[in-house]
DNA sequence: AGCGAGATGAGCT
DNA sequence: GCTCATCTCGCTG
């Protein structure tokens, strides 16, 4: 059930952040677990992207899980109240990182409303990356932390059929030039909690 | 239903 | 000081 770390490991990010759609990305909450099936993914490709943190071989101590083993969360805090959720990819020394961008709830869905008290269709509450991550709970304080764990973790959960999947360009990263037109952003077609259509 | 702006802080140049 | 891997509200049509 649980993603295996070779899952993470492999170096195409493109691929992964593909086959990342239909897997359940769950994050347990006092015993309970709070889950939702991922339906849209981004790939970010390391020091060659310029949408990339880690573009240019700019290293900080933000990104610096980017540049360390895979199947780890890189958490960062954008737009001064919201957190994004990825997934370290590739090997160390590349940062390759999948940001999460929409899951459909699957576990503990009253938790998750309790937490985003403001959205009123259930479509409102987990489809986008800043949504996402006050449904689940996840802030910088799961930066670092083991996919193989019990923080956070991912699950096989259903396959996508490959006419259901759909791809195109990077949202918010138009400072990128070219690399915002590359077609590095996948979702899950016609599902309500992706983030755009 | 679609657009414009404000919120709010960390990290860079 | 300015730019963000965003979301929500309020205005317009």
């Amino acid at each position: 059930m649980l993603i295996p770390r070779k899952f993470y490991a492999r170096q195409d990010t493109a691929k992964i952040a593909r086959e990342l759609l239909g897997k359940l990305l769950v994050v347990p909450s006092s015993g309970r677990r709070v889950s939702g099936m991922i339906v849209e993914t981004e790939a970010y490709l390391g020091e060659i992207d310029r949408a990339a943190h880690s573009y240019g071989g700019r290293r900080t101590k933000r990104n610096e899980v980017m540049y360390g083993e895979a199947g780890f969360a890189y958490v960062f805090f954008v737009y001064g109240m919201y957190n994004q959720f990825n997934c370290v990819t590739g090997r160390p020394g590349t940062p390759h990182a999948i940001l999460i961008r929409g899951i459909e709830p699957v576990e503990g869905i009253e938790i998750m409303q309790e937490r985003r008290p403001k959205a009123k269709k259930l479509k409102d509450l987990t489809s986008g990356p800043g949504k996402l991550c006050i449904a689940l709970g996840i802030d910088r304080t799961l930066n670092g932390e083991d996919l193989l764990g019990t923080k956070v973790f991912i699950e096989r959960y259903k396959t996508i059929p490959a006419g259901e999947l759909a791809s195109g360009k990077r949202i918010g990263i138009d400072y990128a030039g070219e690399d915002a037109e590359l077609p590095l952003r996948f979702w899950v077609a016609n599902n309500p909690f992706v983030s755009r259509a």
